[in-house]
DNA sequence: TTGGAAAGTCAACAAGGCTGACATAAAATG
DNA sequence: CATTTTATGTCAGCCTTGTTGACTTTCCAA
């Protein structure tokens, strides 16, 4: 049996474990995940206020980072936002010598997307910051909870996008 | 013995239990968190948009609704914005007549904010919507993965947002 | 060879953050 | 009572990051 939350657990006759949901519990995810994303971005988002980026401009180094030589038009599916506005994103990580855009050898329209030395050493600083955060808290929460925050994360996204962080997660590791 | 995620928890000789954290289990951490986060806004953010409102005025809605009578003050510290910010998104709410704003009676420098029965109305509109995707995920994981994802957020909130979350917790219910 | 995909650019706009400055009313304090 | 502090509102201006629409260049593929 289940310690944690038990007000919202309840066994059968058949012994099924079915969840008894309130919208006063519901709410309450609500609210866990709206503060917990502004801890989530909140160390990030420090370094980036002095070097006069933003959460866009850390968003790009992550998935560049992730998956380096990705095309411009892979990192717009991943980052869900309009080419015109990665692209003003992407210009100036370009322009200060973060990024660097190579064309295609097999298809010269696409741009595929690196980091540069400079742009890794600003990805590692902050990732690291937002590692050392979601490291903490795992820590915190332990094994178990760390299990099902991934699972109740996964079962939260859109199809395509669950689809989409699936095989990103199958194709590294 | 913990079946998901084994690959993280090991058992110490001392039968403790410790958590293996390696970068690319935590990056799968973040980026499920940015993923999830996207769903999770996804609902109201399509209501809202016919609307010409924002995900500002939603989170005004959400905790006037919640704590109906709060100060402008009050309000400011649970969003984390600037008056000005909070100011312009409240104004269109009250000219709209989503909200009133009534000047305190023991303090009549403060205004105390409630939802009109319109207001109250898109509020649970808005919220229905972010319940429905939240109960279908709480169903999706289960009672022990709730469990779990609450106390991983928790623990990922600052110290201070956390404070002010429990006691919102403990206030109401 | 022609259609369409990939990429980039320009312009314009909006939401929603921010800072700074200032006004007003009322409470709190000496 | 005079002064200071607090709560709120407002004006102006700035930035980031999202949007749409229109248009160009390149170049793969049917």
């Amino acid at each position: 049996m289940i310690k944690q939350r038990a007000d919202m657990v309840e066994t059968t006759t058949r012994g099924e474990t079915l969840l008894f949901l309130t919208d006063e519990q519901l709410r309450k995810g609500i609210e866990a995940m709206f503060f917990a994303y502004r801890g989530f971005t909140a160390d990030p988002d420090r370094i980036l206020a002095d070097l006069s980026y933003g959460r866009a401009h850390h968003r790009a180094l992550h998935f560049i980072n992730r998956n380096q030589g990705t095309t411009v038009n892979n990192l717009l599916k991943l980052l869900g936002v309009t080419k015109q506005s990665l692209n003003r994103v992407l210009r100036s990580l370009i322009e200060d010598g973060l990024v660097e855009s190579r064309v295609g050898l097999k298809d010269k329209r696409e741009r595929h997307l690196y980091l540069t030395e400079k742009g890794a050493e600003l990805e590692r600083q902050l990732s690291e910051a937002q590692r050392a955060r979601m490291r903490a808290a795992y820590r915190a929460a332990g094994p178990q909870a760390v299990a099902g925050f991934r699972q109740v994360l996964e079962a939260m996204m859109d199809d395509k996008i669950r689809a989409q962080y699936l095989s990103l997660m199958d194709a590294n590791s």
